[in-house]
DNA sequence: CTAGGGTTAG
């Protein structure tokens, strides 16, 4: 008896519950067996102890075999999440009714037990006698437990056979299941025959075709739903928000925003998150902090969205103090903020918190429980540009998506490895498991370009075209940005007529073509088309248009495109934006105002700034400026040889042969380490690449006996070899040698004596071309009436009859 | 007493 009084005195309950019942139930219980539960509010128990003492009172009076309470017993279990209390509570009652099949299956579908939820729909569904009929309230949990499309339909028999159907639960439910199974075709039909529907069933079919992405679709079955007179309500529109997001639909955005403030839906979780992402999306970051500050209550998703949100915003420090303020109100990270995590410390690119990130998936076997996670491990080593490490990461991944390779394949690509990236795109392909899709594109298509592979970009776009994927805005811009970095200018712009250009991405790709051929004046041309076509200008549109200007000498022109900017944008310039104007004005030779220019700028000049400086003054043979920027030049960067060439070559166009002499040794010293110059020729479908001083090469002895051959003709035509261009401390006629063995002398020769004559030679060269090159290529295209194309990492350079199209400013 | 439809990703 004692240990029943303190039974009843440690029982702990919801005090903020109608608890007055209990309080008269416990101390009646306390002095007699002969109980009445009738008056206990099961759903007050809130604490597993107390619900188990209450379990025990229930067994000491002898009521454990009452349907009505024991039931309510499996169903309190479960909502304090012990499921496998609750089925062996379940698994005790003897005689079952459906009020308890039905709690035990939703017990099992709440907790993720899917399979345990079939085998007991499927128990009960065998029940000899059919006593136990399954009825209206046993359905919507069995669908959402089916994991395959079959179970669904067995089911879905079922509920016709016993007449179901009508129902809006059970009818939801089904266009649910079939719309997760992607066969949106039954799930429509389901819900066209449904004579009835609430809201319920209009969102099922509305999220059905959001989910599946698409968009049009469920917005159409949304403006049905409101001619009918229903009411968007929280769940209606936090299925929506993410298709504005998608389809880019700003407009509709803001509207539901305005609709979720005046029916007051804000206070759901589920709209603000859905909320934040869809500003998230926009990148309208302020809009979505809003949201996120105005929350009274935030769960997971929500602190994960406002992370997520600065992260793909590249404002990884936010996005961390965000982190870090979550940790600290007690809201535990999950995979997610991992994925995210990942992303902002590749941004930060922090190798050692990176290192922690990756041990901490590792410790916690995420990589086998998710892709996204790896996939996310691959990416943050990219950005750190330890591809090797990516590699590895890749290499060992439980399973692969087409997301996995993409992200390794744009890795290699943005960190400037292109035949890597074309490798593992190779790969893929062999594998023959995985379908490439949109982002395999916009990954592979870089590195052709980088490349000058044409041959292999031409292949992609046949493919392309094929499923009509060659209009996709971003598909396509790759496209127009291959066929220009490979030299078909024609191609580039005819393609570019043929696709949407409502956004400034295809118009960014096309005045940056036009721009590195030295057509600036069309480049001008397209930005002011593109200005009435109403299409609005970024940060991009104005690199490619402001270098456009520099290619083709173009400074009022320029000027006037830097003040518009500023001015009607409100754009701030950039490092890349001013190294435009620098070289632009010091090629053009107003060297004081590029200088004032770089002394005004509110950002530490950086290498490119001093290097474009640099190269204005060796144009123009300013010495005393050009020795100043080169001194800050090598302050930030003393590592690259490119600019080592150019200030000596810079002394030697004034004669200052002891400034010559002073760099070499300068070089020397420094012992540069120099990025190995390649070029490459296509002959016929062969692409040939030309280390310099390359010796191994098949052809080699003919490839050198015609430049022999070249460089005497040359000469008599008034050639004079500039040294300048060899840092290497070496005597004349061996300097001679290396400048002969240059890659892309190697490459224009080896096009000469493999092709018929007079054919035009595309050459590719990944660093600038070489001055001293660069003048012989005027003299080679003379003597052997060709038109020979040269890209190099900056332009292209088109020689014809002894001059180029670059004007000399190479 | 028991049930449906919703938000985050590389």
């Amino acid at each position: 008896m004692l240990s029943l009084v303190t039974f009843v005195r440690t029982c702990t309950f919801n005090p903020a519950s109608t608890c007055f019942s209990l309080h008269r139930f416990l101390s009646s219980a306390a002095n007699s067996f002969a109980t009445n539960f009738d008056d206990v509010p099961f759903h007050s128990f809130t604490n597993i102890d107390a619900t188990k003492r209450l379990h025990a009172l229930l067994v000491v009076s002898g009521k454990s075999q009452n349907v009505l309470l024991s039931t309510k017993l499996v169903n309190l279990y479960a909502s304090l999440g012990h499921v496998s209390l609750s089925r062996s509570t379940f698994n005790h009652i003897k005689r079952k009714n459906i009020y308890t099949w039905n709690s035990m299956i939703s017990a099992f579908v709440r907790s993720g037990g899917y399979r345990e939820a079939l085998i007991c729909v499927s128990d009960l569904l065998s029940m000899s006698g059919g006593r136990q009929r399954p009825d209206f309230y046993t359905f919507p949990p069995a669908l959402k437990a089916c994991e395959c499309l079959l179970d669904g339909r067995k089911l879905h028999c079922c509920v016709v056979k016993m007449g179901f159907e009508e129902d809006v639960f059970v009818g939801a439910s089904l266009i649910h299941l079939y719309s997760r199974f992607a066969d949106l075709g039954v799930a429509y039909k389901v819900f066209v025959g449904m004579s009835v529907r609430d809201v319920g069933s209009w969102n099922a079919m509305i999220s059905g075709f959001c989910q599946n992405g698409n968009a049009a679709e469920a917005l159409r079955v949304l403006s049905k739903m409101r001619v009918e007179g229903l009411k968007m309500d929280k769940v209606t529109v936090s299925s929506i928000l993410p298709v504005c997001a998608q389809s880019n639909d700003i407009v509709s955005g803001l509207l539901i925003h305005l609709y979720v403030i005046k029916h007051g839906l804000e206070a759901d979780v589920f709209v603000s998150n859905a909320l934040i992402n869809m500003y998230s999306k926009f990148g309208r970051i302020r809009d979505a902090q809003r949201v996120f500050d105005d929350m009274k209550m935030r769960d997971l998703v929500s602190w994960n969205s406002v992370i997520a949100a600065y992260e793909q915003n590249s404002d990884p420090v936010t996005a961390l103090g965000y982190f870090k303020e979550m940790q600290f109100v007690g809201i535990r990270p999950d995979l997610l903020t991992v994925v995210s995590l990942a992303s902002i410390f590749g941004q930060l690119s922090d190798q050692m918190i990176s290192r922690s990130v990756h041990g901490f998936v590792i410790r916690h076997e995420w990589l086998n429980r998710d892709v996204v996670i790896g996939n996310a491990l691959v990416n943050m080593y990219a950005k750190l540009g330890a591809m090797d490490f990516a590699r590895k990461v890749f290499e060992q991944l439980p399973s692969r998506d087409i997301v996995s390779w993409n992200t390794l394949i744009t890795g290699y690509a943005q960190n400037g490895l292109a035949s890597e990236a074309i490798d593992a795109y190779n790969m893929m392909e062999e594998s023959h498991k995985i379908i490439p899709n949109q982002g395999t594109w916009v990954s592979i298509l870089p590195a052709y370009s980088h490349l000058g592979a044409l041959q292999l970009g031409m292949k992609i776009h046949g493919r392309l075209i094929k499923n009509s994927l060659y209009l996709d805005v971003f598909v396509a811009t790759c496209l127009i940005d291959m066929y220009g970095k490979c030299g078909r200018l024609d191609s580039a712009m005819s393609l570019f007529y043929e696709i949407p250009r409502e956004t400034s991405v295809p118009w960014n790709a096309i005045i940056s073509c036009l721009g590195i051929h030295g057509h600036g004046e069309e480049s001008l041309q397209l930005f002011k088309d593109m200005l009435a076509e109403g299409v609005k200008a970024d940060h991009i549109t104005f690199v490619s248009l402001l270098s456009a200007c520099s290619h083709s000498g173009l400074v009022d022109e320029g000027q006037w495109c830097f003040d518009m900017m500023q001015k009607e944008y409100g754009i701030k310039p950039s490092l890349k934006h001013y190294g435009c104007m620098v070289d632009l004005l010091g090629r053009a030779g107003y060297l004081e105002k590029a200088y004032n220019l770089v002394s005004n700028m509110p950002v530490r000049p950086d290498a490119s700034i001093w290097g474009a400086l640099l190269g204005a003054c060796r144009i123009h043979g300013n010495v005393e400026l050009g020795t100043f920027a080169s001194n800050r030049l090598l302050e930030v960067d003393s590592d690259n040889v490119g600019y080592y060439v150019l200030l000596s070559n810079m002394y030697a166009n004034v004669g200052k042969w002891e400034g010559v002499l002073k760099v070499r040794s300068l070089a020397r010293d420094r012992g540069l380490r120099k990025t190995p110059g390649w070029s490459s020729v296509v002959v016929g479908s062969i692409i040939e690449v030309f280390y310099t001083g390359n010796q191994t090469h098949p052809k080699c002895t003919e490839i050198y006996n015609e430049l022999r051959v070249l460089t005497s003709k040359m000469k008599s035509l008034g050639y004079v070899p500039d040294y300048s261009f060899v840092l290497q401390d070496v005597e004349e006629d061996e300097k001679e040698q290396i400048l002969t063995s240059h890659s892309e002398r190697l490459a224009i020769a080896f096009g000469i004596i493999s092709t018929p004559p007079r054919s035009p030679i595309r050459i590719f060269k990944n660093l600038r071309v070489c001055g001293d090159c660069h003048n012989a290529t005027k003299y080679i295209s003379r003597i052997t009436e060709r038109d020979i194309v040269v890209r190099d990492s900056n332009r292209f350079h088109h020689f014809k009859d002894g001059i180029c199209s670059c004007g000399d400013y190479w």
